[in-house]
DNA sequence: TAAGCGGGAGGC
DNA sequence: CCTCCCGCTTAG
């Protein structure tokens, strides 16, 4: 009798474990690899699944096993990427199954169009022949036209062996030229028709615009898009083009990290230090961080490129374990724009009764933002001015009693969203479960009807506008306005044509897009972000602001200054802001590194959040508690082991359910996985998945977690 | 995680 | 006697 054919595979279920199945070589007419896709049924149900491992036995008894049911018309996915896998689901805890099945486009997870996939392969393929023969004709850019700068950097890079694990950080102001640089170094790297490049942005907004000219740079090159705003079908089949190798270039956001690539070459992390890197829900992975680590496996060479770079990665360059580039001049001869702190304690900023131009209703706009921004009117340049809050105004108060708009829901307040272009009707609305409700005439709690709006956001910011500059054409972009109306990438388009000259938004305008004629970006309200319990606020709030100014005189084409920034602030002495008026990067980076030296944070520490969600928050921190007192029970406050307290969380309240999280450290990167590890059964023995036995409280550990 | 199972409480 | 809910187990 010939023995039988044993697979394991994982399935997307909160289970640590694989299932075996029996493999029927006759039935689907194949043998088994690992990495190869599957539908198989799964108690009375059928999923699809990946298989991990083959072989003759199984230690479950083998007439209880059931057979694969059927074989995605898939390649297997290739072992680099299955090490990548493993390696995402233990360091960050998270089952294996859960791991690799979402990273699989919806396209391939439906076993009953498995029959139809490749007709329609063949279709798409044919269709993007056509396509793609009329947009490569569209404009070569030459990118080939380096400054000095550019050029030493260039040949740095190049001194890099290729196939060595190499991480390089280039460091470089907004506008001295990076994406030429790293499109150039990829260049030498594509020269091999079967290598496969990848270059991660932080958002999708980024996309179109690298996405335009890595085509036009590389018109001759097969190159894929992976973002959540791809469609599903697109995504699938570029997903394929990729894991076959047919793509040399993908080009994507976090989720493009985990794409299989069987033949990659060179990785380029764009904005290095961007949050939104650090996926927020499910598996809670940085994409920078298994980039490298890919690269590491790999050994190819990853590129990471900021002008602001995370303490994390300027660390390591700093201490050689990364190569380091700069790259420090303006590419165009642009200069540096004029960092001005408007100080909003002194009276003279503000404006007074009588003042000519001041606005009719109070406004975040001092006298000397205004003053400014009046002046780079007359000088036909654009403006843009930030407020990191959208709406109208964030909370409706009443005038007579105490009552504020508080979210039944959440632990924050209903935003005032004004009836406009976009909204027939005006709302209140949560910006943390998307809770919506008409306006109440009367207060709620007194009857009252006098209503007031305290504080400000970009709608009413854009009513102040128009109303101090009647003439002006102001454009507001936040996500109401993008997602509403026009896409982002239209608004984008409207300032680039010069048919603005105000743009009010949330930081959504500041990232990554090449204005040409911005002269003046006003910060309203940086306080705001200046405070913050999580010791991350200060660095996230200077990439900020350095990524904002650097929006300002972009291009200096006709010998024009470089622009200004104002920003207004009631503690112009703190920190953040006067390594900014310096421009000094570096500054304010070993000024940080060696706070959190002190304080014993991270890069200096490693640290991991317990999240735990309930009905109630007692429930929450009592479970922390317990958990809490388990670790100290443990040996593994020999290991180095740090607990903190149970603290219920900033947004304590969200959709109803109550919210605390539990701080755990150590210094030693290894044994803090050991920590979780333990952690994670202690956790699993009491719950059923990631729900507490005791108390139906829903719990989840984050590792290295980027806001606390 | 989702489905199924068994037992207890409570409704009719 | 039937239904609903809760807690627990299982999934190969």
């Amino acid at each position: 009798m010939t023995p039988p054919i044993v697979v394991q595979v994982v399935v997307d279920k909160p289970l640590a474990q694989g299932f075996d199945y029996l493999w029927d070589e006759e039935l689907l007419g194949s043998l088994p690899t690992i990495g190869v896709l599957v539908e198989v049924p799964f108690g009375r149900s059928s999923l699809v699944g990946m298989v991990i491992k083959v072989s003759a036995h199984s230690d479950y008894e083998l007439h209880k096993l059931k057979s694969v049911s059927r074989v995605a018309p898939l390649p297997p996915l290739d072992p680099a990427v299955l090490r990548l896998m493993n390696f995402a689901s233990q360091y960050y805890i998270h089952a294996l199954g859960e791991t690799i099945i979402p990273t699989i486009p919806q396209m391939w997870k439906k076993p009953d169009d498995w029959e139809k996939i490749p007709k329609k392969l063949v279709a798409a393929e044919e269709k993007q022949k056509k396509k793609t023969k009329q947009e490569a004709v569209e404009g070569y850019v030459d990118e080939g036209n380096l400054n000095e700068g550019q050029k030493l950097a260039l040949e740095k890079l190049r001194a890099c062996p290729s196939n060595e694990f190499k991480a390089i950080l280039l460091q470089g102001q907004t506008g001295s030229g990076k994406t030429a640089v790293f499109l150039n170094w990829l260049s030498g790297i594509l020269d091999d028709v079967n290598a496969q490049a990848l270059i991660l942005v932080p958002e999708i907004n980024l996309t179109p615009q690298l996405e335009r000219r890595v085509r036009a740079y590389f018109p001759d090159k097969k190159m894929v898009v992976l973002h959540s705003g791809v469609s599903e079908k697109v995504r699938g089949i570029a997903w394929h083009e990729a894991m076959t190798g047919k793509a040399q270039i993908i080009l994507g956001t976090r989720l493009a990290a985990l794409t299989p690539l069987p033949n990659l070459r060179a990785i380029v992390v764009d904005e290095e230090h961007d949050p939104s890197y650090k996926q927020q829900d499910g598996i809670r992975y940085s994409a920078r961080d298994l980039a490298v680590w890919r690269a590491h496996d790999l050994k190819v060479p990853i590129l990471l490129a900021s002008a602001t770079p995370s303490l994390e990665t300027w660390m390591a360059a700093k201490a050689g374990r990364y190569e380091y580039i700069r790259l420090d001049q303006r590419a165009q001869g642009a200069s540096l724009p004029k960092v001005h702190l408007v100080n909003t304690r002194d009276p003279q900023t503000q404006f007074s009764p009588g003042d000519v131009g001041k606005p009719k209703s109070k406004s975040l706009i001092t006298k000397t933002l205004a003053h400014a921004v009046s002046q780079n009117l007359e000088k036909q340049q654009q403006s843009l001015i930030l407020i990191n809050r959208r709406g109208y105004a964030p909370v409706l108060s009443c005038s007579a009693c105490s009552w504020l708009s508080k979210c039944e829901q959440c632990s924050s307040y209903m935003v005032l969203h004004k009836a406009g272009a976009l909204a027939r009707k005006s709302i209140l609305s949560c910006h943390h479960c998307g809770l919506a409700k008409s306006i109440p005439n009367h207060c709620p709690e007194c009857g009252n009807a006098d209503l007031n709006t305290l504080g400000q956001g970009t709608q009413k910011i854009e009513d102040s506008i128009e109303e101090m500059w009647p003439s002006a054409r102001v454009l507001r972009v936040d996500t109401d306005s993008s997602r509403k109306s026009k896409g982002a990438e239209e608004l984008f388009q409207e300032i680039h044509q010069g048919n603005v000259d105000i743009v009010v938004g949330t930081q959504m305008i500041a990232k990554g897009h090449d204005y040409q004629n911005i002269g003046l970006v006003g910060v309203l309200d940086a306080d705001s972000r200046l405070f913050s319990q999580d010791f991350r606020a200060a660095e996230r709030l200077f990439a900020q602001l350095v990524q904002v100014a650097g929006r300002a005189g972009r291009s200096g084409k006709d010998g024009e200054t470089g622009g200004a920034i104002y920003i207004e602030t009631q503690f112009p002495e703190a920190a953040v802001f006067q390594f900014l008026l310096r421009h000094d990067v570096d500054g304010f980076l070993s000024y940080t590194a060696n706070e959190r030296k002190e304080a014993g944070l991270p890069p200096f520490a490693y640290q991991a959040l317990v999240h735990a969600e309930a009905k109630t928050l007692d429930k929450a921190i009592q479970f922390l508690s317990a958990l809490k007192g388990y670790l100290k029970s443990s040996d593994l406050i020999a290991k180095g082991l740090r607990v903190y307290d149970p603290v219920p969380k900033a947004m304590m309240r969200v959709a109803g359910l109550e919210r605390a999280q539990l701080l755990v450290e150590s210094d030693d990167r290894k044994n803090l996985q050991e920590i979780l590890e333990a952690m994670d059964r202690y956790l699993r023995e009491n719950s059923q998945g990631r729900i507490s036995k005791e108390g139906r409280i829903r719990w989840l550990i984050e590792r290295d977690p980027i806001s606390i």
